[in-house]
DNA sequence: ACTTGCCAATTGCATATGCAATTGGATAGC
DNA sequence: GCTATCCAATTGCATATGCAATTGGCAAGT
């Protein structure tokens, strides 16, 4: 387990005492600077570090712990959570778990890759240099054998540590990337389209069939890490959420 | 201002008080027993009735607040808040409110309207009984004129007062609604499709192109209020979302 | 070794208290 | 009437204090 600084929380003076104190925490824990498994000092440390008495503390962790940034347990103390990985619809999906929720058996083949710089239209649609090394994957999954979806994938190399390494035999590259990559902010688009000739083929269905278009692209601190493209057969596929007025059901 | 009945709230006697105090108020709320803009008890009238310590009865309602139930301010005391209308992509929208995000101008027609019997697959789509009584519209929303998505719409009649007499001339339905029910679930699907013949015709796209179709179904307390189709044509539009691993940014 | 029991660290919760900030409404003055 | 002023109701915030609940790890005993 590794340390957390102390020294680290500082107030800003500005707002609530506990306010501070929680955007001071969730700074460095969003930072990254307090890895996930890090543990947050006790409250009595915190409380003498910053001159405040123990409720208000209390208070300010109690609201990180609330919104899932940090796990507290009694005599344990406080650690960075692990961040969550979904969040219904608009999240960051694993194409294998969606297979199997849907009771079906997954499989999936890289049907290519390649490894270089990228071309012009990647490099336009991802904010990429010329110069920056990336893998481009093409990936079909197939659930009980028939075609899923076709992921067609960009991954800027110099975010990802081991890619050169993987050949994604194991794990489809999104999974992998779960695991070897962190992103703070994502981008998230859906679009209807139909297919192309390639793609119709691939996903065995007719040329200009209906398809469900989801693009995503994703950076760690405004670095990009990957953007990737799910074309989804139309009428094979819908996308569902349930919610109330006051936030998801 | 409609007055709320202070014994209304009641503990259960599980888990912590302020937890207590906030699921009694949180049950009021949502249940529709405190209306919108009825102003809830001041905290010491709560700290009595309840035999709380203000600072327990404080910590509850702060936490509605957060959550976005309930309304405070200094002085003029707590209100119970209007629900919130929209949470990004997977939302409640607005479409004129939509189009004029984008900056164009806002329009649209009543193609059609037949009170009635709900048909056997409206029905069924719906869950109602081909007793009940239900409205059937077809509205074409248009963006600085051109044709921008497609409303096919079912409201049951029960569920809706002032639907007879209100011809939808002023307001579309969808916002219409939004004013005169309530609604305490929603499913949402989205997926994609050909545009019909007839669609195709309204849309002024050419038959068999691709939309983006989007199905929502409303209840009040698993009462059904209304459904709705919306299809957008996919080569105009895209639904965008943008998040972080910690939620919307 | 292995088990049992205990202690202390840590968080969870509630209370009592005091003061600050905001502002609706009453009151006084014009 | 109209305005300026003040007061009191209400929420916002912080502190100090005490006890409860959980549990990691040590110590003692077998």
């Amino acid at each position: 387990m590794t340390e957390t600084r102390l020294d680290a929380v500082k107030l800003d003076g500005a707002g609530p005492v506990y306010d501070q104190i929680r955007r001071a925490i969730r700074d460095l824990v969003v930072s990254g600077e307090w890895q996930p498994g890090t543990s947050v000092p006790p409250e009595h440390a915190l409380m003498e570090q910053l001159g405040a008495s123990r409720m208000t503390v209390h208070r300010a962790l109690v609201q990180l712990a609330r919104e899932g940034l940090i796990t507290r347990r009694r005599r344990s103390g406080t650690v960075v959570a692990t961040p969550p990985a979904s969040h219904a619809m608009l999240d960051i999906l694993s194409i294998p778990e969606e297979v199997r929720q849907l009771g079906q058996a997954y499989a999936y083949e890289v049907l290519a890759r390649t490894d270089g710089r990228p071309s012009p239209e990647v490099a336009e649609l991802f904010g990429l240099k010329r110069s920056d090394k990336v893998a481009h994957l093409i990936v079909l999954h197939r659930a009980d054998g028939k075609p899923h979806v076709l992921e067609e994938r960009v991954i800027h190399a110099a975010g990802v540590t081991g890619l050169a390494d993987e050949n994604f035999a194991e794990t489809p590259p999104g999974d992998w990337l779960l695991q070897h990559s962190l992103w703070s902010q994502a981008e998230h688009a859906i679009s209807a389209i139909g297919a192309g000739e390639e793609q119709a083929a691939l996903l065995d269905i007719a040329v200009g069939e209906p398809c469900l278009l989801v693009e995503r692209r994703t950076w760690n601190q405004s670095h990009p890490v990957t953007a990737v493209r799910l074309l989804y057969p139309g009428f094979r596929h819908r996308f569902v959420g349930r919610f109330g007025p006051y936030g998801a059901a």
